[in-house]
DNA sequence: TTCAAAGTGAACAGATCTGTTCACTTTGAA
DNA sequence: TTCAAAGTGAACAGATCTGTTCACTTTGAA
């Protein structure tokens, strides 16, 4: 048991489960325990708490994000290219799983802005910034960081939009904003 | 005691400011009621559950938001007068009460479709929509609820840009986005 | 001054929450 | 086959949660 399916893991897999289909605080420990059939003095045993297993739930999550959206931009080197977060979000918001997002809502329900899960999520969607930032930036630096900010907040506001009204097109509408901020900063290439 | 500062409506405002403060579920009912200095017996006299009170909270709040946003599409009854929007939201984030939007933060926190506080938080930002939508059929009406749609994602954007980071230029940017669509689709008076 | 409506305060119920402890069992590598 | 590491299960602790009840008090209009 040292090795396959670890216990840790999977605790990690169905605390995100939970927590995306009800919420932090309304998932109790109990019920991840249930849920995962692992007992709680091997919870405490991997976590120091509660807050300790939501961090690891977001780590998780933040490091398959990241992976996945640089994978998508070295894709396609072009300006354009950094797009592809809207393509990602359109498949995300098709899928049943689609609770809206780990981070807007830790960042929620943690609302100080000193709390640890506030202040992880925040980085969250500041390192997402980041990666646009550093794709546009080969073609248009100036405009690079102003631009990566309107992005993400296209990004948030069609996650919500999702989340809300259960709208599958909100994805589609933010990228085809975000592809006149790009033509409007002139910082894509021509149509020929 | 039947007449000036009603138990119900302090209960009310109490209520507001802890759940901003704190989210939904972190806050107990013995806070409200310690911090409001009403018994127990009171508020359920009032309210007949805490989602009650939760509702009439929303309830409240989605009143005071709908008529200030009446009352400013009134006064500019031009296309642009929409972005009027966007300067209430850049007054709000400058408050220390900002802690994000109410029902975007309850519906993460109630996440399941078919709950009332979900189903009420969603209304009350379609019927936002609703109002913008009215406001710009009068100049484009072929355009005026995609455009209507997209402002709401901005606005959306904006607010969650601004809980996460305490980005407190977030609605200009969204403004300044927001103008762009509408010049694109043509419902805004010239520059003279 | 009377009196019904509104509110209080305190106890109580039962559920649920996070977290601890420990004797015992299972696992799998050596 | 041995044995340390990992995990179990069950009891326990104490806090906190929403909601109920009821004898009593306060309020303010008539």
């Amino acid at each position: 048991m040292t090795q396959k399916t670890p216990r840790k893991q999977h605790l990690i897999d169905t605390a995100l489960r939970l927590f995306n289909e009800r919420g932090y605080h309304a998932t109790g420990i109990d019920l991840i325990l249930a849920e995962s059939g692992v007992s709680k003095a091997t919870l405490y045993k991997h976590f120091a708490s509660k807050e300790a297993l939501i961090l690891a739930v977001l780590e998780q999550r933040h490091r398959q994000l990241i992976e996945a959206l640089q994978q998508q931009l070295s894709a396609d080197p072009r300006p354009e290219g950094v797009l592809a977060i809207f393509d990602m979000l359109d498949s995300w918001f098709q899928t049943v799983e689609f609770f809206g997002c780990n981070f807007i809502r830790a960042s929620g329900e943690y609302s100080a802005a000193e709390d640890a899960i506030h202040r992880f999520s925040a980085g969250h969607k500041s390192e997402m910034g980041r990666q646009l930032e550093r794709h546009l930036s080969a073609h248009c630096p100036e405009q690079s960081t102003q631009l990566a900010n309107d992005l993400m907040l296209l990004v948030d506001g069609a996650i919500v939009t999702a989340q809300m009204h259960n709208a599958k097109d909100a994805a589609k509408r933010a990228r085809q904003i975000a592809q006149m901020l790009l033509v409007d900063a002139r910082c894509m290439g021509r149509t020929e």
